[in-house]
RNA sequence: GGGCGUUUAGCUCAGUUGGUAGAGCAUCAGCCUUACAAGCUGAGGGUCACUGGUUCGAGCCCAGUAGCGCCCACCA
């Protein structure tokens, strides 16, 4: 049922849960908040949602941000746009595949062939055992079973909040479309040169055996010890380097000081030997060292850190690369004259067997032993904090390792991409900043393959040469008209699936791409970039991008890159910034704190308009608190719109009215225009504060209105509506038709915070069946044109006396410890002369609120008045 | 170490271009008042973080300090 009759009776009370499941589904059937696909770019509002992940379950402040968004939608389809506001699901990424891989008990194997037997229930865990492999497709496969069930539960918990999301777009990352979109922009950006292969050292995770781009790094405090190690040098001397890394001392392939360091300025040009290994390396001079870290002098290895790379780059020096793609120690070999040069080969490689295959920690510890038997260590080693690069992830600290990877060039083009975040309207706008900073400050090019399974793979095949060698520098590419495809599984033109990994065929690309090259593309993935013209126009670039500000340099930078790189645009005019939400030790939620709040079970107890008035409070780009005492509040306005109406459809009702009948032109006395000109001035400054993007000040403005409008127009009305004896006919319908006006402007007012008790308001006092737009949700947002009735030139100052005039009674009430009925015997009004006329008129409509007796209202005109109005009260 | 933000009543927050400090919640007092007691009316409560400067005048502008939060930073 879309709306009542006025024969239907309004309840006495709200049943606030009942009422909004309802109107969820009455939404949801009749297609309320749908697009119409052929609207102009120019008469639609086009939100770039933001896909959540899904693992495990959405928390609190995913309902907040989600919120504010729904409000700034709804507030746009209102004003008259046609809304895309599509959702979708980001299931790509390890902490799928982690979760799956324990669900199920597999594990991916890209080299087996698709099962097609293998079917995967995501309600039947497998229990213990030993991980089974499968292949990826087959893998891919058990991901999407896992992520399908997350997907339904939050889909009922947004339709729950009633977050009015067009759900006929509604996608997923791995899905056949958004994997297409994926390799169709890869093969875009290598037709633009924007994408290149390369072997070189890479920040890795050796947990996760893969590759990571720099916006996934965060450092971390750790504990350390710093070691002092003497190193002779050829020739005669030693000095002492301090290091956290004795490990790498195997990969040692240099020594730097500061060129202007007189400590060790004599050594430039020479040769030290390291302890154990005895490998000569060279003593340079460079600038990245600093003199009054550690002892000045540090070594250089392959690798402990970016800088360890840029001076073995710098000085083209051997790879001693002895960490391996699983973090264990590698084999290498010691000789005179190979890469592992040594002066005593086998002194080196005595000390180098233990080492081998241990992990990182165990093989620090161990070279330690030898460094302290060997009489190497100088000083008892010395703790430390530093910080250190870790995956964002990951639970090791990163590694440095020579892997192929396809990258995407960032450096080289900053400039541009500064200069794109400015065509782009943040709000907050320091949020530009993050942006900018973020941009100038990168120093790697994005990574964007991953040693993964569960992502969209490289639409990519390498022809195997006919000793069996991989010719990676001639790549296969997938014709765009054949994605999405899978290398593991599809074959290349020309070849057939007999030749896959022998001699003379092919093998595919083993890749995933990041999941943030997929994400990147969430404007081009609604759009349907690259698939249909027609509807790209219509959508592209984008109006606003809502997300949080911890994702500015990951999913919002990207972004940027791709819509620059693919079509030199801004993927959207506005970026809609939200804040954390902080508990109340104003700590940021989240789950690895362990504090977060189930947000069904919220919504449950409080409703989800309390719950999304505690959202609307908070400002974009400010951090908020949860607290439960503002969901009270919001409750309280709920019911308070409810009584309102019901009392004003009340009054319509027993004159035979409807409230939809009225118009401003039935408003008549001068107490009634003049609240109008009040509400007047108030709607349009909400309206102008919803199109800044300041939704909480806007519901300020339309409270506070709201609760004045209760507190003291319907009070001063009450009587005359009410009373049939003391009023006449044509001022109760005056004031009938301001109260409906009033309340029709104010329900919508709050529509877009509030959609279902407005909604059902709306629909018992305003909304026509017969209506295409009977929802209060598809009406439209009052303009100030809903006014032009009212009498030019007219103010609001009658209401406003009107106000202060109650408001002195009220007090003097109040003071004297009398109850509001106390009727007053005499209200002596002293004026001003230009005030005069106007109170005459208005005093009489305020002597039922009052409780005086019309003819004991005296008004004096003082022209040397000092105040505009002075009140005299007596009580009986 | 750098950057961004923030600090206003017990709590959560407004405070436009500089002009006598605001709201709600909480507290206290008074009201069963024909829409609403989940209500109404009123009261008390603030050195606007601190220091200095500009100004006739600063919560607001400038400089500095401190607390809190977030983002970033080549790990010797």
């Amino acid at each position: 049922m879309k709306s009542f009759s006025p024969s239907d009776p309004f309840p006495s009370s709200y049943e606030a849960t009942q009422t909004e499941q309802r109107w969820q589904q009455v939404w949801e059937q009749e297609g309320v908040y749908r697009w119409e696909p052929t609207a102009n770019r120019e008469d639609s509002y086009v939100i770039d949602t933001p896909p959540p992940t899904a693992s495990g379950s959405l928390h609190v402040g995913h309902i907040f941000s989600y919120t504010q968004t729904d409000i700034l939608g709804r507030f746009k389809r209102m004003s008259g746009k046609q809304v895309f506001y599509p959702i979708g699901w980001d299931d790509n990424g390890l902490p799928t595949e982690r979760r799956v891989q324990n669900f199920f008990r597999i594990g991916c194997n890209p080299q087996l062939p698709f099962d097609p037997s293998l079917k995967f229930d995501p309600s039947q865990p497998a229990g213990d055992g030993p991980l089974k492999p499968v292949s990826r497709r087959n893998f891919v496969d058990a991901c999407s079973a896992l992520t399908i069930e997350d997907e339904k539960s939050y889909k009922q918990l947004f339709k729950r909040q009633g977050i009015s999301f067009d759900w006929r777009f509604e996608y997923a990352t791995i899905d056949a479309h958004c994997r297409r979109i994926s390799q169709l922009s890869f093969l875009d950006l290598i037709k633009k040169k924007f994408a290149y292969q390369r072997y070189a050292p890479t920040m890795w995770d050796v947990d996760f055996r893969s590759a990571v781009a720099q916006a996934e790094i965060e450092d971390r405090e750790i504990d350390g010890l710093f070691y002092s190690v003497r190193f002779d040098v050829e020739g005669g001397g030693d000095f002492t380097i301090a290091t956290t890394r004795p490990e790498l001392l195997p990969a040692c392939i240099a020594v730097v000081a500061h060129p202007e360091d007189e400590r060790y300025r004599h050594l430039f040009g020479k040769k030290a030997i390291t302890p154990l290994f005895r490998a000569p390396v060279p003593i340079i001079a460079s600038e990245v060292a600093e003199k009054d870290k550690g002892t000045g002098i540090m070594m250089i290895c392959t690798f402990g850190d970016l800088t360890d790379v840029q001076i073995w780059s710098q000085h083209k020096l051997p790879l001693r690369q002895i960490i391996g793609f699983d973090g264990r120690i590698a084999e290498a070999t010691f000789s005179p004259s190979g890469d592992f040069t040594s002066l005593d080969p086998t002194q080196a490689q005595n000390a180098y067997a233990p080492l081998k295959g241990t992990k990182v920690e165990e093989c620090r510890r161990l070279v330690v032993q030898q460094l302290k038997d060997a009489g190497r260590i100088v000083n008892e080693p010395e703790k430390t904090r530093h910080s250190v690069k870790f995956y964002e992830k990951g639970t090791k600290p990163l590694e440095i390792i020579p892997s192929r990877q396809w990258f995407v060039k960032l450096l080289e083009f900053k400039e541009q991409l500064v200069e794109q975040g400015r065509k782009i309207v943040w709000h907050p706008n320091h949020m530009r900043m993050r942006y900018e900073h973020w941009v100038n400050g990168l120093n790697q090019d994005w990574c964007v393959s991953r040693q993964r399974f569960f992502g969209v793979p490289f639409p990519v095949w390498y022809p195997l040469q006919a000793n069996g060698a991989v010719d990676w520098d001639n790549p296969i590419f997938a014709p765009a008209e054949s994605l999405p495809v899978d290398p593991a599984s599809d074959v290349p033109a020309g070849y057939t699936e007999a030749q896959r990994g022998q001699p003379g065929g092919f093998m595919a690309d083993p890749d995933v791409m990041d999941t943030w090259a997929t994400s990147s593309m969430t404007p081009q993935i609604q759009s349907h970039w690259m698939q249909d013209g027609e509807r790209h126009r219509r959508l592209f670039p984008m109006d606003v991008r809502p997300q949080a500000h911890e994702i500015i340099r990951t999913w919002a930078f990207y972004t940027i890159v791709k819509a620059w790189m693919h079509e030199g645009q801004v993927p959207w005019h506005h970026a809609a910034i939200s804040g954390f939400i902080m508990d109340s030790d104003r700590k940021k939620m989240s789950k690895s704190k362990g504090n977060v709040i189930v947000p069904l079970a919220l919504i449950e107890e409080h409703s989800a308009d309390a719950i999304r008035y505690w959202a609307a409070r908070g400002r974009l780009g400010i951090d908020t608190i949860f607290d439960t005492s503002i969901f009270k509040i919001g409750k309280k306005l709920v019911l308070k719109l409810f009584n309102a109406t019901r009392f004003i459809d009340m009054h319509c009702k027993t004159h035979g009215m409807r409230t939809q009948t009225f118009t401003l032109k039935d408003a008549t006395s001068d107490i009634d225009v003049a609240f109008m000109h009040s509400l007047k001035a108030d709607v349009l400054e909400c309206g102008r504060q919803f199109e800044g993007y300041e939704h909480s000040l806007a519901l300020q403005t339309a409270e506070h209105a709201f609760w004045s409008f209760c507190d003291n127009f319907l009070e001063i009305v009450k009587s005359r509506i009410d009373n049939e004896s003391t009023s006449s006919e044509a001022s109760r319908r005056s004031g009938l038709a301001t109260a409906s006006v009033a309340i029709r402007a104010f329900l919508r007012l709050f529509a877009p915070v509030l959609p279902h008790v407005t909604e059902e308001l709306w629909s018992r006092c305003f909304a026509m069946e017969s209506d295409a737009h009977w929802s209060i949700h598809r009406s439209k947002w009052p303009q100030a044109a809903e006014f032009n009735e009212l009498p030019h030139g007219g103010d609001d100052l009658a209401y406003r006396l009107a106000v202060e005039i109650l408001g002195v009674v009220r007090k003097h009430k109040a003071q004297a410890n009398r109850g509001p009925h106390t009727p007053v015997s005499q209200l002596s009004i002293t004026c001003t002369d230009s005030l005069h006329e106007v109170l005459k008129r208005i005093l009489p409509e305020l002597a039922d609120a009052i409780v005086i007796h019309p003819t004991c209202i005296k008004i004096r005109p003082d022209a040397d008045a000092n105040a505009q109005v002075q009140v005299e009260v007596e009580l009986a």
